[in-house]
DNA sequence: ATGTATGCAAACCATTTGCAATGAC
DNA sequence: GTCATTGCAAATGGTTTGCATACAT
């Protein structure tokens, strides 16, 4: 069970590999190890990461590469779209796998900020299939934000003991 | 006509002005004539703005606030439901009015970086209507990313031009 | 050999913070 | 009178940039 997951993992990773030299090739952009090892470590470890954890990451893993190059290697991946960017809220960007990943929309909570994923395939094709006059659409980002189970939990007992 | 749309236009004011007193009372925050102004100006002009734009409005209208003033002013705004903010890609920030204006989504071109409002009554019932175990919803942003007319154009003639 | 990509350090710039002065309560 | 809020200026921190060096082509 494991192997059969890792196996399709390492599929994965050679076919997104393959896509980003075709789009480096394309582009006459020149094919690095750094930028291959970027590409690698997200389609291993990192599903949702932010710049800073993703450059402690890659100095683990002993291959080391400055922020320049990570930011650098980061637009061309964004560009080629195996990755995705967010930003909820907060001034920190957020990035996750674009390839394979299961896509789904984002609960925000106003309160905590806590980030989960939502799956829903309905608003997923209803999205989708919209179209829209005057604009090709490549990919989107819908963000629920509300109150999270926990803070609305915490708020509820807190009203309690506001009472006069 | 126009005399008709100010006269809603002000009602608006009033209620906004309304609806921040409540807020401001119900937390024991002051009601200092700046955080007025700051929300008088928002629905007066600005439907769409970035903190820049909203900071020479004021100074134009001869109310001058610090930039500390205006965030500070901004966080309550965003508390209080009457102001939304996006982030769409760039490190600049985006506000517009929450209250009484046309809801609308986002289409953002990953071209020139343009967006615009793309109003679908169908998509935002259907994204307003999900029950979400665990979370509740108070409001959402749909961003979706793609080509702008113009920059599809463009592209396509630069196409023909590269043919060999 | 050529010129793109890298690493480093400095620069940038939106946002935040500390603190003294102001003014809402 | 008290303490939250303001303005100012400095600090912060994620991201970008300039430049010399390394290396993909």
């Amino acid at each position: 069970m494991l192997k059969i997951s890792m196996e399709k993992e390492n599929k994965v990773r050679e076919l997104v590999r393959q896509k980003f030299t075709e789009y480096l090739t394309a582009n006459k952009f020149r094919k690095t190890p750094e930028r291959y090892a970027i590409l690698d470590l997200i389609y291993t470890d990192q599903r949702h990461f932010d710049m800073d954890t993703l450059y402690e990451a890659m100095n683990e893993r002993n291959f080391r590469v400055s922020r320049a190059t990570l930011y650098n290697t980061m637009q061309l991946l964004l560009e080629c779209h195996l990755v995705l960017k967010h930003q909820f809220g907060q001034n920190l960007s957020f990035y996750e796998r674009a390839y394979n990943n299961d896509f789904h929309h984002h609960l925000i909570c106003s309160h905590c900020n806590k980030v989960q994923e939502y799956k829903d395939a309905e608003l997923k094709t209803a999205i989708q299939n919209k179209k829209i006059k005057g604009f090709i659409p490549e990919h989107y980002s819908l963000y629920i934000y509300g109150l999270c189970s926990a803070c609305a939990r915490e708020l509820k007992k807190n009203k309690k003991f506001n009472k006069p």
